[in-house]
DNA sequence: ATTTCAATGGACCTTTATGTCCATAATAGG
DNA sequence: CCTATTATGGACATAAAGGTCCATTGAAAT
């Protein structure tokens, strides 16, 4: 059964985040913690983490008692967001057959069903936050990943 | 802004198997012509070619005149079973999270809008044909991609 | 039959993704 | 002011993807 993919980055920075998520207000975590409960490998995880910083999402606090969380409410944090922290628009061609120009007007043969899909992908990207994460797991009764 | 990205052997494949689908009836077109075409290496392209003859997506001819041609109508070959073809199939979790049982009935927090987009994009691969790409193609007035 | 053409298989190389490790820097708590 | 603690940065290692090359095989045309 074929399914849809992302990079395993991608996934470990989905996962790394929908927890730190389920963090009450102006509580961090560490990244020791945070490998244990997403189970993805430690020092992978550190430099995923650096990058979520570095892009803004999170903030982390160095010492005794210190780790990371969110930058700013869940609601403001998109699932996007995170994919391009992780370097995700590498491939910035949203025509399968590489045409420079690939519109309405000059379509490659393939456009119109992969556009209908990837306008999918870029609804789905954009518009869900770390907030739907939130509102699904009350909803379903998990309380902290 | 972000975009669905398959890899490069997916979108290779996709684009070969277009161009092959063009041809008349009991045609055949040769690896480098559809290099050519397509803007695919030759190298590379002769390698997912070869893929292709194994998962008996297209049948060979070898020798003077010879190339490659559809095994089947277009109507019968899904975009699906040309990544798979190309070994897409390789991450089989189709939960984000690495969850062995990630079911509505016990679901991971990103379950929900996971599920929701993954059922979108197996809906495109498995629903969608080489057939759709001659309409399409037709209907936009493209004669041979 | 011979020649020429085109696919095949496999060896090999390069680049990118993934993963590991550790020495350093910063900070909170005692 | 120490010290334990935690993130940071970069070096390094391994695996997978992407890409190249060529000697061999099979078939078609003359």
């Amino acid at each position: 059964m074929i399914s849809l993919k992302l990079t395993s980055t991608s996934e470990y920075a989905l996962r790394a985040m929908s927890l730190i998520s389920f963090l009450p207000k102006s509580q961090s975590l560490r990244a020791v913690a945070i490998a244990e409960k997403t189970r993805v490998p430690l020092h992978y995880l550190q430099k995923i983490l650096r990058k979520l910083v570095k892009a803004g999402l999170v903030v982390s606090i160095k010492g005794h008692g210190g780790g990371f969380r969110l930058s700013r409410p869940p609601g403001r944090i998109t699932y996007g967001t995170i994919l391009e922290a992780m370097g995700y628009e590498k491939g910035l061609s949203d025509c399968v057959f590489g045409w420079g120009r690939c519109r309405e007007s000059r379509p490659c043969p393939m456009h119109g069903s992969w556009s209908q899909l990837n306008r999918q992908f870029v609804a789905w990207a954009e518009d869900t936050t770390l907030a739907h994460i939130l509102d699904y797991s009350r909803e379903k009764g998990i309380a902290d990943y």
